[in-house]
DNA sequence: TACATTACTAACCAGTCAGTCAGTAATTAG
DNA sequence: CTAATTACTGACTGACTGGTTAGTAATGTA
C-alpha cells in the first residue's frame, strides 16, 4: 500500500471525521485502484471497495472518475503510460553486444516493471480484453505497441550488425515477449493460490530463457561457451 | 458449436412443446458451457444463458449440476482430462531425434489442442485462477502437473541422448511451455478484439518458436542448418 | 456571527444473477 | 382410462453493484 493511501486509510479508521481534500483523492483513489484491479482484474473490483480502500465514500469516487472504465484508464496512465520514453533513450545509448543488450532488457523489465504491480495490468487485460473491448483497444494503442517497437529494435539492432541470425522479426518480437508475459500472468495465476509455484523463482527463470533465447537448447557444433558442461554419450 | 447442441436449440426455437431428454441433457449443456466459457470466461457467463443455449431453462440446468462451478468441472473432465494417456503413450513410441520430437509436440499440440475450443479453457483459468481459488487447485492438479511431467520427459530424452544441453529441466520445462500458453492468451485475448492481430498466424509462430527454442538468436559457429541463410557483415 | 460555497456522504435506484421450489406436463404403470 | 412418477419450467428470492442525487457539514468570506 502506498504512504498517501496509508494515510487515507487510517484517516477513515481512526477519524470517523468528515475531511475535504480535494488535491489528495484522485491519487489515493488511483493507488486503491490498482491495487484492487490487480488483486481481482476490472469487472470483479467494485467500486466501492476503491472508495472505501482511500477513505472515502462511493460518492466520492464518482465525483473524481466518471466511470469505473475512466478510473482504470486514469490507472494506466499513471501507472504504465510514458515510461517508454525513458526506455527507448537508454537503449539508443546502449554501446554493448546485441546479446548483453537482450539480456540487460529483459532483467531490467523483471525489476522495473514485471515485479512491480504495474505488471498486474498486463495480466489483467490479457484476462478481460475480451469483454472489455474498449478498455483493450486503449491498452494496445498505450503499451502494447510502444512495447512491440522496442523489442523490435533490439532484435533488429542485433541482426543489423551480423550478431543475430536473419529472423523474421514479426515472429521475434513475439520470442522475446512470450516468456516475459508468461511470468507475468503464471505468478499473477497459479503464482497466487497454487504452493507449488515456489519453484519458479522470476530471476532464474528469466536468466533461463535469456540463455535459450540466445543460445538454443541443441548442442552447439563450435567451441563451448563456460556455462555449459560436457556430457558423454549413453 | 455442436450436432446435439444444434438439435437442442432447433428444438427450442420451432418446437415451443416441453421434452425429456434426460440422457442427452448434460452433454448439451456441457457442449452450450464450453462455448461460453471459452467466449465470456467464468464469472462473466450466466447460468441461465448456458441454459437457452443448451434449449432448456436455468431450473433444469441446476438439476443436472448442482451448482455453476461443478458444471465447469464437469466442462474440463470432458474436453481435456484423460488426454495425456494419449500423449504418454505417443511419445513413448516415438524414435526420432529429440529435436524432431519437439517439433512435432509443439505443432501437434497446436492441431489438437491450441486450435480448438478446449485451449480457452486454459485462457479462462489463466485469468480467473486468482478468484476462484478452489477451480485453481483442480485445474492444477487434473491438466498443469501432467502437462508438465510431459515436457520434462522429452526434455530428459534429448539430454540422455546428448542432444540437448543440460539445462536445469525445472526452468527448460517453462521454456517450452511459456510460448505455448502465450499464443493460447494472445489469440483468445488481443486476437479477440484487436484487428491488427491478423500478422500472427499460429503456424508461423510455432515454427518459429521452435526454431529459435533449438538454434537460439545467435548466429552459429559451426555447420549452417539448411534453413540459415548466410549474411554479410554491414 | 451570518451567509455562501462546495467537498463529501448515505440512501436510493434500476438492473443483474446464482440458486430454489411449487407446480406443470410428458411418460409409464396398473 | 386413471394414477403415479418424474423431467422440466419459470417465477421468485436474496444478495450484490454501478451509478445518482438530495442533503450535510466543512471551509471561506464579510
Amino acid at each position: 500500500m502506498s504512504l498517501s493511501s496509508f494515510i487515507a486509510t487510517q484517516h477513515a479508521a481512526v477519524h470517523a471525521k468528515r475531511e475535504r481534500r480535494k488535491e489528495a483523492r484522485p491519487g489515493e483513489l488511483l493507488d486503491a485502484a490498482l491495487d484492487l484491479f490487480v488483486e481481482k482484474g476490472f469487472a470483479a473490483t467494485r467500486a466501492e471497495e476503491v472508495a472505501t480502500r482511500a477513505g472515502v465514500s462511493k460518492g466520492t469516487l464518482f465525483l473524481y472518475f466518471q466511470s469505473k472504465e475512466e478510473l482504470f484508464k486514469a490507472v494506466v496512465r499513471e501507472n504504465i503510460s510514458g515510461r517508454f520514453d525513458e526506455w527507448n533513450t537508454e537503449f539508443e545509448t546502449y554501446d554493448g553486444t546485441s546479446a548483453e543488450m537482450l539480456r540487460y532488457a529483459m532483467t531490467a523489465w523483471w525489476e522495473r516493471v514485471g515485479a512491480t504491480k504495474a505488471a498486474g495490468i498486463t495480466k489483467l487485460m490479457m484476462s478481460e480484453a475480451r469483454n472489455f473491448p474498449e478498455l483493450a483497444a486503449f491498452y494496445q494503442q498505450e503499451v502494447v505497441l510502444p512495447g512491440q517497437r522496442l523489442i523490435r529494435r533490439i532484435l533488429q539492432r542485433g541482426i543489423d550488425r551480423g550478431e543475430f541470425r536473419p529472423i523474421d522479426l514479426n515472429y521475434g518480437v513475439y520470442t522475446v515477449l512470450a516468456p516475459m508475459i508468461f511470468l507475468v500472468m503464471w505468478k499473477h495465476s497459479v503464482g497466487a493460490c497454487v504452493a507449488a509455484d515456489a519453484d519458479l523463482v522470476p530471476e532464474a527463470y528469466i536468466a533461463a530463457q535469456v540463455d535459450t533465447l540466445l543460445n538454443g537448447l541443441c548442442v552447439r557444433d563450435g567451441a563451448s561457451p563456460a556455462h555449459r558442461k560436457e556430457r558423454t554419450l549413453p
